[in-house]
DNA sequence: CTTGGTTCCTGCGTGC
DNA sequence: TGCACGCAGGAACCAA
């Protein structure tokens, strides 16, 4: 669940909280999800580092480290990042980093498709599975209608499921792609190919509006609440949303009288009003 | 290369 | 009330 908005939120909320300080401590869970490079390399290239900043590549969250390593973050879908403070360790608490001030950061992930990784020193730097092969960050100006135009064009696989490629469209989840293309006012199961430029110029200017949207309302928290800020509470973009999750319900478009349909795409659930998505 | 299907994993909602 | 079942999904992986 948790997309480009929702790790800009929780990166924002870190940046402020742990950069500039020292990790001391490192503690792992009963049985901790895949790790590179290991838990004892992990905790190892940790110790004694400062973190410089937090920054974010699609939907991985990074931790510029002082040592010049980097520790890398993907939440999956129930991944969160949480602070415990002093409370013992939590049902599916992971990774624990405990600060020089008792500060503490945790990688919670209850369905554990989540993943750590601390990259070497830069000399031989160590890909992080999947992150070298992201596309622009489609919130950034050097996303534009060309980029995505030229990885539409021809393509007869449906637009919707290559906006979840994230070379595609990195960020970008299975709320998100429903909203830009309901914005764009595109149904989901359009051949990729068939977008008109006029149409594939709208859709790049909702998938930048939609997920700044995005941000802007702190992400989006569901009912399950697999995806909340640091300190538990929710987002409200939830609140916000035009499709997803909300099959049955009238079309949230001014003037639209459309009721939102979902329907399998891509094996993935997909929401989408029939009147006002052409 | 493209495309679509499968798998991983656990919590939760549903139906009997 | 209890339990089996199916669903949710990011991304790696596989098959045609």
């Amino acid at each position: 669940m948790p997309e480009l908005p929702e790790v800009e939120t929780l990166r924002r909320l870190l940046g402020r909280q742990v950069s500039g300080k020292c990790i001391e401590k490192v503690r792992f869970g009963v049985k901790p999800v895949t790790m590179q490079p290991g838990p004892a390399g992990v905790r190892r290239n940790l110790l004694g580092a400062t973190v410089l900043g937090v920054g974010r590549r699609g939907k991985y969250l990074v931790f510029h480290l002082s040592n010049d390593r980097k520790l890398v973050l993907h939440l999956g879908m129930s991944g969160q990042v949480r602070r415990f403070g002093r409370d013992p360790m939590q049902r599916h608490e992971h990774m624990r980093l405990e600060f020089s001030d008792g500060q503490t950061v945790s990688f919670v992930d209850a369905r554990r498709f989540g993943r750590v990784c601390v990259t070497d020193d830069g000399v031989l730097p160590r890909p992080v599975k999947g992150m070298e092969r992201l596309g622009p960050e489609p919130i950034e100006k050097e996303y534009t209608a060309a980029y995505l135009g030229a990885h539409l064009r021809g393509r007869k696989a449906r637009v919707k499921s290559l906006l979840l490629d994230q070379r595609v469209a990195c960020g970008v989840g299975n709320i998100y792609s429903d909203e830009a293309l309901h914005r764009a006012g595109i149904r989901p199961d359009r051949q990729a190919g068939s977008l008109k430029p006029s149409e594939v110029c709208r859709l790049t200017k909702a998938l930048g509006g939609v997920l700044k949207d995005g941000i802007r309302w702190c992400g989006t928290t569901m009912k399950d609440g697999g995806y909340v800020l640091v300190d538990g509470s929710a987002g409200s973009f939830q609140n916000r949303l035009q499709v997803y999750g909300r099959e049955g319900e009238r079309c949230r478009r001014r003037g639209c009288a459309g009721v939102v349909r979902r329907q399998r795409i891509g094996g993935r659930s997909t929401h989408f009003c029939p009147a006002c998505q052409k």
